[in-house]
RNA sequence: GUGCCUAUAGCUUAAUGGUAAAGCACCGCUCUGUGGUAGCGGCGAAAAGGGUUCGAUCCCCUUUAGGCACCCCA
Protein backbone atom coordinates (compact mmCIF):
# COMPACT_ATOMS: atom_id res chain seq x y z
CA UNK A 1 0.00 0.00 0.00
CA UNK A 2 1.55 3.63 -0.94
CA UNK A 3 0.40 4.64 2.25
CA UNK A 4 2.64 2.69 4.55
CA UNK A 5 5.87 2.90 2.26
CA UNK A 6 5.06 6.94 2.47
CA UNK A 7 5.46 9.05 4.87
CA UNK A 8 2.73 8.92 7.59
CA UNK A 9 0.96 11.65 9.68
CA UNK A 10 1.90 11.56 13.07
CA UNK A 11 0.16 10.20 15.73
CA UNK A 12 -3.10 11.98 16.52
CA UNK A 13 -2.46 14.74 14.06
CA UNK A 14 -4.48 15.39 11.33
CA UNK A 15 -5.45 17.33 8.18
CA UNK A 16 -8.30 19.48 7.19
CA UNK A 17 -9.16 19.00 3.92
CA UNK A 18 -11.03 21.10 1.71
CA UNK A 19 -14.49 19.75 2.34
CA UNK A 20 -13.95 20.30 6.17
CA UNK A 21 -12.95 23.78 5.76
CA UNK A 22 -16.30 25.15 5.34
CA UNK A 23 -17.08 24.37 8.94
CA UNK A 24 -13.99 25.90 9.89
CA UNK A 25 -14.75 28.82 8.26
CA UNK A 26 -18.13 28.90 9.60
CA UNK A 27 -17.09 28.41 13.41
CA UNK A 28 -14.45 31.11 13.63
CA UNK A 29 -16.29 33.19 11.63
CA UNK A 30 -19.09 33.01 14.26
CA UNK A 31 -16.74 32.89 16.96
CA UNK A 32 -14.48 36.13 16.13
CA UNK A 33 -17.11 38.39 15.14
CA UNK A 34 -19.04 37.41 18.43
CA UNK A 35 -16.07 38.10 20.67
CA UNK A 36 -15.42 41.68 18.66
CA UNK A 37 -19.34 42.31 19.52
CA UNK A 38 -18.31 41.70 23.27
CA UNK A 39 -15.47 44.02 23.26
CA UNK A 40 -12.53 41.35 23.00
CA UNK A 41 -9.13 41.68 20.88
CA UNK A 42 -7.23 39.14 19.25
CA UNK A 43 -4.23 38.08 20.47
CA UNK A 44 -1.61 35.10 19.00
CA UNK A 45 0.81 33.87 21.27
CA UNK A 46 3.58 31.80 20.10
CA UNK A 47 3.03 28.14 20.22
CA UNK A 48 6.48 27.32 21.72
CA UNK A 49 7.03 29.23 25.36
CA UNK A 50 9.13 28.06 27.89
CA UNK A 51 8.26 24.72 29.73
CA UNK A 52 8.60 26.88 33.25
CA UNK A 53 5.45 28.61 31.81
CA UNK A 54 3.35 25.54 32.63
CA UNK A 55 4.81 24.08 35.12
CA UNK A 56 4.58 27.07 37.60
CA UNK A 57 1.27 28.12 35.86
CA UNK A 58 -0.81 24.61 34.98
CA UNK A 59 1.09 22.90 38.15
CA UNK A 60 3.41 20.65 37.76
CA UNK A 61 1.33 17.75 39.25
CA UNK A 62 -0.83 17.79 36.89
CA UNK A 63 -1.66 15.61 34.49
CA UNK A 64 -1.57 18.04 31.20
CA UNK A 65 1.80 18.77 32.25
CA UNK A 66 3.19 15.81 33.68
CA UNK A 67 2.03 13.41 31.38
CA UNK A 68 1.29 15.13 28.24
CA UNK A 69 3.45 18.10 27.81
CA UNK A 70 5.54 17.79 24.56
CA UNK A 71 8.66 19.10 25.70
CA UNK A 72 12.22 19.72 24.03
CA UNK A 73 15.70 21.20 24.62
CA UNK A 74 16.89 23.52 22.43
CA UNK A 75 20.33 23.56 20.94
CA UNK A 76 20.83 26.32 23.47
CA UNK A 77 19.87 24.07 26.61
CA UNK A 78 16.82 25.71 27.07
CA UNK A 79 13.88 23.83 28.14
CA UNK A 80 10.70 24.99 26.01
CA UNK A 81 7.21 23.01 25.69
CA UNK A 82 4.38 23.10 22.96
CA UNK A 83 1.58 24.91 24.70
CA UNK A 84 -1.00 22.59 26.11
CA UNK A 85 -3.64 25.28 27.02
CA UNK A 86 -3.11 29.33 26.06
CA UNK A 87 -4.41 30.91 29.43
CA UNK A 88 -0.89 30.89 30.89
CA UNK A 89 0.81 32.03 27.52
CA UNK A 90 -1.69 35.53 27.23
CA UNK A 91 -1.10 36.03 31.28
CA UNK A 92 2.58 35.66 30.36
CA UNK A 93 2.23 38.57 27.10
CA UNK A 94 -0.08 40.60 29.56
CA UNK A 95 2.71 40.77 31.72
CA UNK A 96 5.61 41.21 29.36
CA UNK A 97 3.93 43.86 27.64
CA UNK A 98 2.82 45.76 30.67
CA UNK A 99 -0.52 45.78 29.62
CA UNK A 100 -1.53 46.39 33.58
CA UNK A 101 -1.15 49.83 32.37
CA UNK A 102 -3.76 49.53 30.38
CA UNK A 103 -7.63 50.63 30.66
CA UNK A 104 -8.84 47.72 32.61
CA UNK A 105 -10.42 45.44 31.98
CA UNK A 106 -8.58 44.08 29.20
CA UNK A 107 -10.60 41.99 27.05
CA UNK A 108 -8.79 39.46 25.11
CA UNK A 109 -9.38 35.87 22.82
CA UNK A 110 -7.54 33.44 20.80
CA UNK A 111 -7.63 30.78 18.61
CA UNK A 112 -4.80 28.30 17.60
CA UNK A 113 -3.60 25.09 17.88
CA UNK A 114 -2.89 23.54 21.47
CA UNK A 115 -0.86 20.28 22.16
CA UNK A 116 -1.37 17.14 24.48
CA UNK A 117 0.23 14.13 24.13
CA UNK A 118 -2.72 11.42 25.09
CA UNK A 119 -4.59 9.15 23.64
CA UNK A 120 -6.52 10.37 20.14
CA UNK A 121 -10.14 9.22 20.39
CA UNK A 122 -12.78 11.21 18.34
CA UNK A 123 -12.81 14.57 18.75
CA UNK A 124 -10.02 14.51 20.59
CA UNK A 125 -6.57 15.37 18.98
CA UNK A 126 -2.79 16.01 19.90
CA UNK A 127 -2.81 18.55 18.08
CA UNK A 128 -5.91 20.64 18.34
CA UNK A 129 -7.52 24.16 17.85
CA UNK A 130 -8.91 26.28 20.98
CA UNK A 131 -10.69 29.02 21.05
CA UNK A 132 -11.08 31.14 23.89
CA UNK A 133 -11.17 34.56 25.36
CA UNK A 134 -9.92 36.27 28.72
CA UNK A 135 -10.88 39.07 30.77
CA UNK A 136 -7.77 41.00 32.87
CA UNK A 137 -8.24 43.20 35.68
CA UNK A 138 -12.11 42.91 36.73
CA UNK A 139 -12.93 41.27 39.86
CA UNK A 140 -16.47 41.76 39.45
CA UNK A 141 -18.52 38.69 39.19
CA UNK A 142 -20.17 40.00 36.08
CA UNK A 143 -17.13 39.33 34.28
CA UNK A 144 -17.27 35.50 34.90
CA UNK A 145 -21.53 35.65 34.25
CA UNK A 146 -20.39 37.59 30.82
CA UNK A 147 -17.55 35.11 30.33
CA UNK A 148 -19.99 32.07 30.63
CA UNK A 149 -22.59 34.62 28.33
CA UNK A 150 -20.41 34.83 25.73
CA UNK A 151 -19.55 31.01 25.98
CA UNK A 152 -23.13 30.11 25.73
CA UNK A 153 -23.43 32.31 23.07
CA UNK A 154 -20.74 31.04 20.85
CA UNK A 155 -22.48 27.77 21.30
CA UNK A 156 -25.88 29.26 20.34
CA UNK A 157 -24.92 30.90 17.16
CA UNK A 158 -23.48 27.33 15.72
CA UNK A 159 -26.74 26.11 16.25
CA UNK A 160 -26.16 24.09 19.69
CA UNK A 161 -29.04 23.56 21.62
CA UNK A 162 -29.83 21.45 24.90
CA UNK A 163 -26.86 22.49 26.44
CA UNK A 164 -25.71 21.98 30.23
CA UNK A 165 -23.91 24.95 32.47
CA UNK A 166 -22.24 23.31 34.95
CA UNK A 167 -20.77 25.55 37.90
CA UNK A 168 -19.04 25.72 40.94
CA UNK A 169 -16.34 27.21 43.54
CA UNK A 170 -13.28 25.68 44.15
CA UNK A 171 -12.22 29.04 46.80
CA UNK A 172 -9.59 30.31 46.90
CA UNK A 173 -6.44 29.93 48.61
CA UNK A 174 -7.65 31.46 52.10
CA UNK A 175 -10.20 28.78 52.57
CA UNK A 176 -9.28 25.59 49.97
CA UNK A 177 -6.58 24.58 52.25
CA UNK A 178 -9.62 24.56 55.12
CA UNK A 179 -11.84 22.93 52.57
CA UNK A 180 -9.05 19.94 52.01
CA UNK A 181 -8.04 19.43 55.40
CA UNK A 182 -11.96 18.47 56.06
CA UNK A 183 -12.15 16.59 53.41
CA UNK A 184 -9.23 14.41 53.76
CA UNK A 185 -10.16 13.05 56.95
CA UNK A 186 -13.59 12.57 55.22
CA UNK A 187 -11.91 10.12 52.87
CA UNK A 188 -9.90 8.70 55.62
CA UNK A 189 -12.37 7.70 57.65
CA UNK A 190 -14.04 5.92 54.65
CA UNK A 191 -10.66 4.90 53.18
CA UNK A 192 -11.80 1.27 52.91
CA UNK A 193 -14.61 1.60 50.86
CA UNK A 194 -13.05 3.62 48.50
CA UNK A 195 -12.32 2.14 45.28
CA UNK A 196 -8.32 1.70 44.31
CA UNK A 197 -8.10 4.71 42.32
CA UNK A 198 -9.65 6.97 45.17
CA UNK A 199 -6.96 5.62 47.41
CA UNK A 200 -4.40 6.95 45.76
CA UNK A 201 -6.00 10.01 44.27
CA UNK A 202 -6.79 10.75 48.36
CA UNK A 203 -3.12 11.46 49.37
CA UNK A 204 -2.31 12.71 45.66
CA UNK A 205 -5.30 15.06 44.92
CA UNK A 206 -8.07 14.79 46.88
CA UNK A 207 -10.06 17.50 45.42
CA UNK A 208 -9.94 15.18 42.65
CA UNK A 209 -11.81 11.95 44.03
CA UNK A 210 -14.78 13.83 44.85
CA UNK A 211 -14.77 13.52 40.35
CA UNK A 212 -15.15 9.53 40.80
CA UNK A 213 -17.28 8.07 38.62
CA UNK A 214 -17.65 4.37 40.37
CA UNK A 215 -21.15 4.18 41.21
CA UNK A 216 -20.18 3.08 45.09
CA UNK A 217 -17.74 6.26 45.34
CA UNK A 218 -21.00 8.31 44.42
CA UNK A 219 -22.94 7.03 47.02
CA UNK A 220 -20.38 7.83 49.32
CA UNK A 221 -19.42 11.30 48.22
CA UNK A 222 -23.18 11.62 48.79
CA UNK A 223 -22.32 12.56 52.75
CA UNK A 224 -19.02 14.26 51.85
CA UNK A 225 -18.15 17.51 52.60
CA UNK A 226 -18.88 19.96 50.13
CA UNK A 227 -16.56 22.50 49.17
CA UNK A 228 -19.29 25.13 48.92
CA UNK A 229 -20.17 24.85 52.33
CA UNK A 230 -16.47 25.54 52.96
CA UNK A 231 -16.20 28.85 51.19
CA UNK A 232 -15.10 31.78 53.49
CA UNK A 233 -17.05 34.75 53.14
CA UNK A 234 -16.01 36.57 50.11
CA UNK A 235 -15.87 33.49 48.09
CA UNK A 236 -19.22 32.35 48.92
CA UNK A 237 -19.99 35.89 48.01
CA UNK A 238 -18.35 36.08 44.66
CA UNK A 239 -20.24 32.80 43.76
CA UNK A 240 -23.43 33.92 44.82
CA UNK A 241 -23.65 36.78 43.03
CA UNK A 242 -22.25 34.96 39.56
CA UNK A 243 -25.42 33.00 40.21
CA UNK A 244 -27.54 35.77 40.88
CA UNK A 245 -26.04 37.08 37.17
CA UNK A 246 -26.71 33.93 35.65
CA UNK A 247 -30.32 34.40 36.88
CA UNK A 248 -30.74 37.57 35.44
CA UNK A 249 -29.37 36.77 31.75
CA UNK A 250 -31.71 33.99 32.33
CA UNK A 251 -28.65 31.65 31.51
CA UNK A 252 -29.77 27.81 32.57
CA UNK A 253 -27.27 26.30 35.14
CA UNK A 254 -27.01 23.46 36.78
CA UNK A 255 -25.16 23.57 40.53
CA UNK A 256 -22.16 20.80 40.67
CA UNK A 257 -20.45 20.62 43.59
CA UNK A 258 -18.39 17.86 42.23
CA UNK A 259 -16.91 19.68 39.47
CA UNK A 260 -13.10 20.45 39.66
CA UNK A 261 -11.03 21.30 36.86
CA UNK A 262 -7.60 19.89 35.91
CA UNK A 263 -5.21 23.30 35.96
CA UNK A 264 -3.93 24.25 38.98
CA UNK A 265 -4.26 28.04 38.64
CA UNK A 266 -8.19 28.36 38.99
CA UNK A 267 -9.66 30.04 41.95
CA UNK A 268 -13.87 30.70 42.54
CA UNK A 269 -15.94 30.30 39.97
CA UNK A 270 -14.98 27.05 37.45
CA UNK A 271 -17.70 25.82 34.87
CA UNK A 272 -18.35 23.75 31.90
CA UNK A 273 -20.90 23.48 29.11
CA UNK A 274 -21.48 20.07 28.58
CA UNK A 275 -24.10 18.44 25.63
CA UNK A 276 -26.67 17.28 27.64
CA UNK A 277 -26.88 13.53 28.04
CA UNK A 278 -29.71 12.62 25.86
CA UNK A 279 -28.42 14.75 22.82
CA UNK A 280 -29.32 12.36 19.64
CA UNK A 281 -28.38 13.21 16.26
CA UNK A 282 -30.91 14.35 13.93
CA UNK A 283 -32.77 11.99 11.85
CA UNK A 284 -30.89 11.78 8.45
CA UNK A 285 -32.11 8.76 6.37
CA UNK A 286 -35.78 8.14 6.42
CA UNK A 287 -36.10 5.06 9.07
CA UNK A 288 -32.92 5.74 10.46
CA UNK A 289 -33.20 6.05 13.85
CA UNK A 290 -31.41 8.87 15.82
CA UNK A 291 -28.79 7.88 17.71
CA UNK A 292 -26.77 9.06 20.69
CA UNK A 293 -24.38 11.36 19.62
CA UNK A 294 -21.04 8.70 19.64
CA UNK A 295 -18.11 9.53 21.65
CA UNK A 296 -19.42 13.30 23.17
CA UNK A 297 -21.92 11.86 26.19
CA UNK A 298 -21.25 14.10 28.81
CA UNK A 299 -17.62 15.78 26.80
CA UNK A 300 -16.99 19.17 27.93
CA UNK A 301 -17.45 21.80 24.55
CA UNK A 302 -16.75 24.43 27.06
CA UNK A 303 -14.80 24.94 29.82
CA UNK A 304 -13.11 27.93 31.89
CA UNK A 305 -13.10 29.22 35.13
CA UNK A 306 -11.73 32.64 37.16
CA UNK A 307 -7.37 32.26 37.93
CA UNK A 308 -6.83 35.30 40.17
CA UNK A 309 -3.54 33.91 41.49
CA UNK A 310 -1.66 33.50 37.81
CA UNK A 311 -0.77 36.64 36.64
CA UNK A 312 1.01 36.96 40.56
CA UNK A 313 2.31 33.54 39.94
CA UNK A 314 3.60 34.15 37.35
CA UNK A 315 5.34 37.33 38.57
CA UNK A 316 3.05 40.09 37.32
CA UNK A 317 1.17 42.64 39.42
CA UNK A 318 -1.60 41.05 41.40
CA UNK A 319 -4.67 40.76 38.95
CA UNK A 320 -7.90 39.04 38.51
CA UNK A 321 -8.54 36.99 35.74
CA UNK A 322 -11.39 35.24 34.20
CA UNK A 323 -11.58 32.71 30.63
CA UNK A 324 -12.70 30.32 29.02
CA UNK A 325 -11.63 27.76 25.72
CA UNK A 326 -13.26 25.32 23.42
CA UNK A 327 -11.84 22.67 21.04
CA UNK A 328 -13.32 23.44 17.84
CA UNK A 329 -12.41 19.89 16.38
CA UNK A 330 -14.80 18.43 19.62
CA UNK A 331 -17.21 21.11 18.06
CA UNK A 332 -17.47 20.32 14.79
CA UNK A 333 -17.72 16.69 15.48
CA UNK A 334 -20.56 17.69 17.58
CA UNK A 335 -22.07 20.08 15.03
CA UNK A 336 -22.16 17.22 11.99
CA UNK A 337 -23.55 14.05 14.74
CA UNK A 338 -26.15 16.60 15.12
CA UNK A 339 -26.84 17.24 11.77
CA UNK A 340 -25.88 21.05 12.45
CA UNK A 341 -25.24 21.99 8.49
CA UNK A 342 -22.99 25.24 7.59
CA UNK A 343 -23.11 27.16 4.14
CA UNK A 344 -20.79 25.66 1.86
CA UNK A 345 -17.48 27.62 0.73
CA UNK A 346 -15.70 26.38 -2.00
CA UNK A 347 -14.17 28.05 -4.90
CA UNK A 348 -16.96 27.89 -6.95
CA UNK A 349 -16.07 29.51 -10.42
CA UNK A 350 -18.95 31.48 -12.51
CA UNK A 351 -17.67 30.42 -15.82
CA UNK A 352 -15.38 27.71 -17.49
CA UNK A 353 -12.67 28.73 -20.22
CA UNK A 354 -12.19 25.88 -23.05
CA UNK A 355 -9.69 26.39 -25.97
CA UNK A 356 -8.91 24.90 -29.20
CA UNK A 357 -5.17 25.27 -30.37
CA UNK A 358 -1.91 26.45 -28.96
CA UNK A 359 -3.13 30.33 -30.69
CA UNK A 360 -6.91 29.90 -28.97
CA UNK A 361 -4.86 28.54 -25.69
CA UNK A 362 -2.99 32.23 -25.28
CA UNK A 363 -5.73 34.27 -26.18
CA UNK A 364 -7.92 32.64 -23.30
CA UNK A 365 -5.14 32.97 -21.01
CA UNK A 366 -5.02 36.73 -21.56
CA UNK A 367 -8.84 36.49 -21.07
CA UNK A 368 -8.46 34.13 -17.93
CA UNK A 369 -6.87 37.39 -16.44
CA UNK A 370 -9.44 39.91 -17.77
CA UNK A 371 -11.98 38.26 -15.77
CA UNK A 372 -10.47 37.62 -13.04
CA UNK A 373 -9.39 41.43 -13.11
CA UNK A 374 -13.36 41.94 -13.80
CA UNK A 375 -14.36 39.99 -10.50
CA UNK A 376 -15.61 36.73 -12.25
CA UNK A 377 -14.34 33.40 -10.75
CA UNK A 378 -13.46 31.68 -13.92
CA UNK A 379 -11.62 28.15 -13.87
CA UNK A 380 -9.95 26.59 -16.81
CA UNK A 381 -8.24 23.69 -17.80
CA UNK A 382 -5.30 25.08 -20.27
CA UNK A 383 -3.74 21.47 -19.79
CA UNK A 384 -6.01 19.69 -21.50
CA UNK A 385 -6.52 19.80 -25.41
CA UNK A 386 -9.93 17.71 -25.67
CA UNK A 387 -12.71 19.71 -26.13
CA UNK A 388 -14.69 17.14 -24.21
CA UNK A 389 -12.42 16.97 -21.83
CA UNK A 390 -12.62 20.06 -20.69
CA UNK A 391 -16.60 20.38 -21.05
CA UNK A 392 -16.75 17.91 -18.81
CA UNK A 393 -14.71 19.71 -16.06
CA UNK A 394 -17.19 22.28 -16.85
CA UNK A 395 -19.98 20.66 -16.67
CA UNK A 396 -18.22 19.01 -13.21
CA UNK A 397 -17.67 22.45 -12.06
CA UNK A 398 -21.22 22.88 -12.48
CA UNK A 399 -20.62 26.45 -14.29
CA UNK A 400 -23.68 28.43 -15.48
CA UNK A 401 -21.68 29.73 -18.94
CA UNK A 402 -18.92 28.15 -20.76
CA UNK A 403 -16.87 30.07 -23.02
CA UNK A 404 -15.15 28.53 -25.77
CA UNK A 405 -12.46 29.58 -27.99
CA UNK A 406 -11.19 27.19 -31.03
CA UNK A 407 -8.75 28.71 -33.73
CA UNK A 408 -11.17 30.36 -35.65
CA UNK A 409 -12.52 31.75 -33.03
CA UNK A 410 -9.04 33.24 -31.99
CA UNK A 411 -8.53 34.86 -35.57
CA UNK A 412 -11.94 36.09 -35.73
CA UNK A 413 -11.32 38.18 -32.71
CA UNK A 414 -14.41 36.25 -31.37
CA UNK A 415 -15.85 33.70 -28.78
CA UNK A 416 -18.38 31.10 -28.21
CA UNK A 417 -20.46 31.91 -24.92
CA UNK A 418 -22.01 28.52 -24.27
CA UNK A 419 -25.04 28.04 -21.46
CA UNK A 420 -24.48 25.11 -20.26
CA UNK A 421 -27.87 23.97 -18.61
CA UNK A 422 -29.54 25.11 -22.24
CA UNK A 423 -26.64 24.61 -24.52
CA UNK A 424 -27.46 27.43 -26.49
CA UNK A 425 -24.29 29.45 -28.07
CA UNK A 426 -23.78 32.46 -29.54
CA UNK A 427 -20.69 34.13 -31.30
CA UNK A 428 -19.82 37.49 -29.48
CA UNK A 429 -16.64 39.68 -30.47
CA UNK A 430 -13.79 39.34 -28.19
CA UNK A 431 -13.96 43.42 -26.51
CA UNK A 432 -16.84 42.88 -25.63
CA UNK A 433 -17.20 39.20 -23.92
CA UNK A 434 -16.54 40.64 -20.16
CA UNK A 435 -19.89 42.87 -20.45
CA UNK A 436 -21.67 39.66 -22.32
CA UNK A 437 -20.56 37.68 -19.52
CA UNK A 438 -21.38 40.25 -16.49
CA UNK A 439 -25.07 41.09 -18.22
CA UNK A 440 -25.76 36.53 -18.33
CA UNK A 441 -24.46 36.44 -15.20
CA UNK A 442 -26.52 38.86 -13.52
CA UNK A 443 -29.92 37.75 -14.83
C1' G B 1 -0.39 5.05 30.38
C1' U B 2 -4.36 0.51 30.47
C1' G B 3 -8.13 -2.80 28.23
C1' C B 4 -11.23 -4.37 23.94
C1' C B 5 -12.20 -4.15 18.57
C1' U B 6 -10.36 -3.08 13.64
C1' A B 7 -6.75 -2.73 9.22
C1' U B 8 -7.75 -5.41 1.21
C1' A B 9 -7.01 0.32 -4.57
C1' G B 10 -8.33 7.47 -3.30
C1' C B 11 -13.52 5.69 -1.21
C1' U B 12 -17.10 1.50 -0.34
C1' U B 13 -16.99 -3.57 -0.31
C1' A B 14 -16.04 -9.16 -2.11
C1' A B 15 -13.76 -14.00 -2.42
C1' U B 16 -9.71 -17.23 -1.04
C1' G B 17 -4.18 -21.47 2.97
C1' G B 18 -2.49 -21.90 -4.00
C1' U B 19 -2.64 -15.97 -10.18
C1' A B 20 -6.76 -10.84 -5.16
C1' A B 21 -12.65 -9.28 -7.65
C1' A B 22 -16.03 -5.36 -8.31
C1' G B 23 -18.69 -0.59 -7.92
C1' C B 24 -17.66 4.56 -7.32
C1' A B 25 -13.66 8.10 -8.26
C1' C B 26 -9.50 9.44 -11.41
C1' C B 27 -7.04 9.45 -16.53
C1' G B 28 -7.62 8.29 -21.69
C1' C B 29 -9.98 6.52 -26.24
C1' U B 30 -14.35 5.86 -29.26
C1' C B 31 -14.86 11.67 -31.02
C1' U B 32 -7.96 17.64 -32.04
C1' G B 33 -14.82 21.59 -32.59
C1' U B 34 -18.91 20.63 -27.78
C1' G B 35 -20.44 18.23 -21.24
C1' G B 36 -24.28 15.48 -18.37
C1' U B 37 -26.15 9.36 -20.59
C1' A B 38 -23.11 5.13 -23.31
C1' G B 39 -19.10 1.55 -24.95
C1' C B 40 -13.94 0.27 -24.50
C1' G B 41 -9.32 0.70 -22.11
C1' G B 42 -5.80 2.47 -18.29
C1' C B 43 -4.28 3.55 -13.24
C1' G B 44 -4.30 1.37 -8.63
C1' A B 45 -4.48 -2.59 -2.87
C1' A B 46 -3.38 -6.89 1.54
C1' A B 47 -0.30 -1.12 7.32
C1' A B 48 5.04 -2.88 8.73
C1' G B 49 8.12 -6.78 10.47
C1' G B 50 8.64 -11.73 12.01
C1' G B 51 6.76 -16.95 12.75
C1' U B 52 4.00 -21.67 11.31
C1' U B 53 3.59 -23.83 6.22
C1' C B 54 5.76 -26.73 0.11
C1' G B 55 2.94 -22.20 -0.20
C1' A B 56 0.07 -16.91 4.17
C1' U B 57 -3.95 -11.39 2.32
C1' C B 58 -6.22 -15.47 5.32
C1' C B 59 -3.49 -18.90 11.14
C1' C B 60 0.04 -17.01 15.28
C1' C B 61 3.31 -13.06 17.50
C1' U B 62 5.27 -8.01 17.65
C1' U B 63 5.02 -3.06 16.03
C1' U B 64 2.27 1.01 13.83
C1' A B 65 -2.26 3.54 12.96
C1' G B 66 -7.64 4.17 13.74
C1' G B 67 -12.16 3.40 16.71
C1' C B 68 -14.34 2.49 21.51
C1' A B 69 -14.07 2.31 26.94
C1' C B 70 -10.86 3.94 31.03
C1' C B 71 -7.34 7.81 32.68
C1' C B 72 -7.46 12.69 31.67
C1' C B 73 -9.35 16.69 29.11
C1' A B 74 -11.21 21.25 25.02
Amino acid sequence: MAKSKSVQSVKGMHDILPEGQSYWKFVYKKGSNLVDDYGFNKIDTPIVESSQLFLRSVGEETDIVSKEMYNFKTRGGDEISLRPENTAGVARAYIEHGMSSWPHPVKLWYWGPMFRHDQPQAGRYRQFYQFGTEIFGDDNPAADAESIFVALGFLGSLGFKNLTLKINSIGDQNCRPHYLKVLKEFLKSKAKQLCAQCKVRAKENPLRVLDCKEESCRALFKEAPQLIDHLDENCRNHFKKVIEFLDEIKAPYMLDPFLVRGLDYYTHTVFEIILEENAKTAELEEGKAATDVAGLKGLALVAGGRYNGLVSLLGGPKTPAVGWATGIERIILAMKNLGLKVPETKSQPKIFLAQLGDFAKRKSLVLFEELRKAGINASTSLGRDSIKAQLRIANRLKVKFSVIIGHKEAIDKTAILREMDSGIQEIIPMEGIIEAVKKRLKS
